[in-house]
DNA sequence: CAGGGCGGTTAGCGGTCGTTAACCTGAGGG
DNA sequence: CCCTCAGGTTAACGACCGCTAACCGCCCTG
């Protein structure tokens, strides 16, 4: 696949947008004035390119799921033959550690989709709310699988619990503060990794 | 301070309906007579009670900060006096410890608050919103100054940056299934607590 | 150089929302 | 016995919102 040098099309601009103002404002509280505002159009312009405003936030939220469960199952498979290849320092134990490292990258590089993916996930349609769901679930299940390797004492409905908060733990990241008053974005990733393994480690090695 | 065992007042079930409804469809998603209906009389009837819809959500949001700090500054309160007092098994842990247990109380049995508290803040007027932002920057402040007394080493940016992640996990409960689909709420608070106390560690004693 | 369609524009429609106005009723006190 | 007033009711207004209709210019192609 090519790393994508070329300018933003108008779609992702309008998505990208879209995501910001549904992340401050709620998806009830955005016109789309104003979304066609941000990119430099107006208003009923958007409907060249989205059947609604509606389908902004299905495509955002399934991209957003399907993103993240696309690089975990990346992360696991990659893992998964590291170990089965050869004696490194892999194990159960660094697959979680990438799961983590994936999930923290995401929280800190798109705040806006991490705000929606718990936040708006009711106003989508009944379709649209399924496959998210869906998603999701497959998401923290594969979580869940992972963390049970690594402590294999930990049963399902805590693990699950377990998975389910340290999310809570790592999509903090829009209450740090902006962007800019952090203390640089390598200390705050290593400082929720060590978090999230702490928090796994005190519920695992009970 | 007498404990309430009175009928609640019309009032408080308007406001009680009203969190019920803004945590589950969002402020601007539920209209002033679905919040009349849900107390059994019709729309501008509320209008007998608050000014405005605004006034609810406000109303909330500073009820909700409010007693999450005053909560927070008795227990701290307590704790000193039992340590200053008595040479128990207190210490700063133990005051670190109330502190958990007071937020995850919270977040047990006031889900719908919980979720209002850190989504609809920005629907609020300026100065309702700035009241709320105060009361929970010293909400934050107060739980900085008690986990550094845990861990002395801690900077103060991380111990914030900490401090708003394990209010992140704190405030995973409406993410854990409805009440009746915990394994019991004194296994769900123990696990809560427990991984905070995790989290915290893994970054205090680096 | 004609023409078609992509990607815009403005005007406006229908519905919903928060709020106000005007009216009503039943209980309590002088 | 009347008056007041708290706590409702319905009707309606004005604003806003999502979306459609109708129109238009530019670029690309045959």
């Amino acid at each position: 696949m090519a790393t994508r040098t070329d300018a933003p099309t108008r779609r992702e601009q309008i998505l990208k947008e879209a995501a910001r103002l549904f992340a401050e404002r709620g998806f009830h509280g955005v016109g789309v004035d104003e979304i066609g505002a941000a990119v430099g159009i107006s208003g009923p312009g958007l409907y060249r390119h989205f059947p609604g405003k509606d389908a902004m936030l299905a495509e955002l939220l399934v991209g957003i799921s399907d993103s993240l469960l696309t690089g975990a199952k990346r992360r696991l498979a990659e893992a998964d033959g590291a170990t089965g290849s050869g004696a490194d320092a892999g194990g159960p134990g660094a697959v979680l550690d990438s799961l983590i490292e994936g999930h923290i990258d995401f929280a800190l590089d798109d705040r806006p989709l991490i705000t929606l993916h718990d936040r708006e996930l009711d106003r989508l349609r009944d379709a649209d709310r399924k496959m998210v769901r869906q998603l999701q679930r497959q998401y923290v299940e594969l979580w869940v699988g992972v963390l049970r390797e690594v402590y294999p004492a930990l049963a399902e409905p805590a693990a699950r619990s377990a998975v389910h908060s340290v999310f809570g733990l790592l999509n903090s990241t829009p209450h740090l503060g902006r962007p800019g008053s952090l203390p640089g974005r390598a200390v705050t990733a290593s400082l929720l990794h060590r978090m999230a393994r702490g928090a796994f480690a005190a519920v695992g090695e009970a």
